[in-house]
DNA sequence: ATTAATGCAAATTGTTTGCACGGTC
DNA sequence: GACCGTGCAAACAATTTGCATTAAT
């Protein structure tokens, strides 16, 4: 456990929900140590691999990180107008998730869902692309 | 409609299921006209906006894209032994997903749902890897 | 002639890596 | 003094783009 290492962690621990590396790097970057951007990845790599910290794919070509130590699974609603993102929980759907597979044989390790639409701002007036 | 593109199209619809942009590249190469990889990219893109074909995100750093044209939409079972593809639909599951978005006021455009584990083959003695 | 599509090669973006350097046991 | 983590800058890989050329109407 290296200073930039903690430094890192620390990042994470008040990051906003769910971040891209290089905003963690950006928001590191205002304080003192300044760890580099290799050591960010380096490090966010490890805190995945031990749990702390769930790589999440939101459909963007960048990856996503948030916290997750004790945290149970979530699934995404992610808003095309403003970027927001919902999390959910079902365990119906994950049921039946599971009954799916097991129809296929097909043994079940992970699993992504994530929904894309508006949340509720963007349909009131909201931004109007996407 | 040239030439290139109806190559293109050619590949797209001989396509073995799913396919990424430079195995679509790669096989037309093996043919005559000799399309860039530019145009396969150009084509796929303009493909995908006619609803023909569907981009569809594996997971990895790759687009895959798969033919469309009148098919259901489907969700994916991800083999990480072999890689192998196994489509699904749910229409139980696709409910409760509605019920979720209801429940955030949440007004879903699309979604995307990708279940990673084993294949039956991988589970008898298959690879052993991920 | 004007417009649109192509091919090439260079640019872009997010991420990873080789390697020399610095600190620690 | 062996080892590990760091920073930098170069390497990467998938995709996109600028631009000059070509083809079609």
């Amino acid at each position: 456990m290296t200073p930039e290492r903690r430094a890192v962690l620390n990042g994470v621990l008040d990051a906003p929900g769910h971040f891209t590396a290089d905003d963690l790097y950006i928001r590191l970057k205002r304080r003192d140590p300044m760890v580099s951007r290799a050591t960010v990845y380096r490090t966010l790599e490890l805190l995945v691999g031990s749990r702390l910290v769930e790589k999440v794919d939101l459909g963007v070509q960048q990856a996503y990180y948030e916290y997750f130590f004790g945290r149970e699974h979530h699934d995404h609603l992610i808003c095309l107008g403003c970027g927001a993102i919902i999390e959910f929980t079902s365990q119906a759907i994950e049921d039946l998730q599971n009954v799916v597979c097991q129809e296929h044989h097909f043994e079940i390790r992970y699993h992504s869902h994530k929904v894309f639409g508006r949340c509720r701002k963007c349909q009131q007036g909201g931004s109007p692309d996407a």
